[in-house]
DNA sequence: GTTCCGCATGAATCGATAG
DNA sequence: ACTATCGATTCATGCGGAA
């Protein structure tokens, strides 16, 4: 039986991406710290220069990404002094001109978004979903994500079946089963570039940057089983957590030691309970923290 | 009693415009032809020339627009060779070059979008709604525009028929003035910046390029009564009939005939059905029409 | 006056084929 | 080689007529 593997690092992922292979990565999967003046917590970047610290970054996943991989890159500009700040718009024709293909944008749709008022805006619920792709042939495996007919929302289901149920009740009185069954089992449909998912406020671990179903989502699309997961700005290590119980390999980077040490020990606890094999895993784990410590 | 008056142009908007004083309307809500969509209908435009055949009409928009008011602009841009076209991108960073403040991007849902399977992406299900002011301090009253909690409010709007919607928004303006004591005990909530409004399909008309919900939304949401409301790219005239049922002042500008003999018609009949009501309809309100004022 | 069912249609996109 | 046209694919919604 194949392993899968889950590498972590610690260190500036600009650095620690050159020591990689190119075209070892199936999937991209991130949310890079977003663009902010004041806060310096983690590593707060400077929105004028946003473009010019991340394309060396996305230079080195261009490197890294197999000709048929995908790159999702999750972001959303800050309102700044009344406006939307325009560096995203800016980044994405510089990655263009950089080589990568624009393909989509998907939208996800924070459906329980932080609560708040604002004069002269409303609440702001959706981020961008971009993907970028190395050629216009890619792996993209539909079917994985398919959602019954009729939208994955729950309230598709819920007013089908308050009118199912007054339907058959008049009928024979005993269908109320039997009909939503059959919206149940109806075949299932495509989504669509909008994807609806709430945030996740009580993550036990720390606030995630995005929720376990975002990566979980893109990684059943765009990778099969055993194919390799990177996300350069691993954060809290959701997308590691999504590839290892979707049986992909993964390879998280983050700069600060507390998410580095808390996505190892998440890790550790994972394999203790699988494989109960204490002694194989300190000898890789202290390989990985050499590999780290070189850059 | 102050009167509501909609001015219906022909011809090409860039030009129209130059004839109408500065600072004279309050709201734009337009929907532009998309770059080679609806090629049928309208020119079609290149969308390489897409930025340099839009900036002179705006630059037009921006001398009409008062200094408080606000420009709507609804656009999505195409895929083309399995990518996304960034001409909408290029013409966000030039209007901010010409001097519009890039306030905020709604998102328009559209739940009942176009079907179809390709190998490289999912159906669009959703459209960009700009929002651009000419300062950051621009009207928007918020309280217009909110919602109820729950889906309680949702099938009873639906119920409501166009003449229903006319005859209540003509006699109190405050829209839905249709069982408006049920209105009152609901817990009410402000939108966020994600509308979920479906195409409207079966139109016996024309179809329109948004859905009659759309620019009503905007024109609570960022004029008053008796304020001034813009259509450079008026079409079927949907946002020209929503400013009219609000009370408000309008200007429709379209280059296609048909279209403007079309909405110059609606108008017409329009306002022969409130005139035939008129008796009927004039004790049937003035109920409500107390019952709202205490509000 | 309601509720329910049938059905036409929509700012789509890709890939193959034709000029 | 490069552009123009056409066929294939696919699904939520609201309108109109019927029960």
């Amino acid at each position: 039986m194949k392993e899968i593997k889950s590498d972590i690092f610690l260190g500036d992922c600009k650095e620690v991406l050159k020591t990689f292979d190119e075209s070892c990565v199936d999937l991209i999967v991130t949310s890079p710290p977003y663009a902010d003046r004041r806060r310096n917590t983690y590593g707060g970047i400077d929105p004028e220069k946003y473009v010019e610290w991340f394309i060396p970054i996305s230079n080195e996943l261009l490197r890294v990404l197999k000709s048929d991989g995908t790159f999702i890159l999750n972001i959303k500009e800050k309102a700044d002094e009344g406006e939307r700040h325009t560096y995203v718009l800016e980044l994405i024709l510089a990655l263009r001109k950089q080589g990568w293909f624009w393909t989509e944008e998907f939208i996800w749709h924070k459906k329980n978004c932080y609560p708040g008022k604002w004069p002269n805006r409303f609440r702001d619920s959706w981020e961008r979903l971009l993907q970028f792709n190395k050629t216009r042939k890619f792996n993209m495996y539909q079917n994985e994500v398919m959602v019954p007919v009729g939208d994955w929302a729950k309230g598709r289901l819920k007013n089908l079946s308050a009118v199912d149920k007054i339907r058959d009740n008049a009928k024979n009185g005993s269908g109320f089963g039997k009909n939503v069954s059959n919206w149940l089992n109806r075949e299932k449909a495509y989504p669509t570039n909008v994807l609806h998912l709430s945030t996740e406020c009580n993550n036990k671990n720390h606030s995630a940057a995005f929720p376990y179903a975002l990566p979980e989502w893109f990684i059943k699309l765009f990778t099969k089983e055993f194919d390799t997961v990177l996300d350069p700005f691993m954060g809290s290590g959701t997308t590691i957590q999504a590839a290892k119980d979707l049986k992909r390999n993964s390879i998280g980077i983050d700069i600060m030691p507390e998410y580095y040490g808390m996505v190892k020990r998440q890790t550790k606890e994972k394999e203790l309970v699988l494989f109960e094999s204490k002694v194989k895993y300190e000898t890789r784990k202290i390989k990985k923290w050499n590999i780290a410590k070189k850059i």
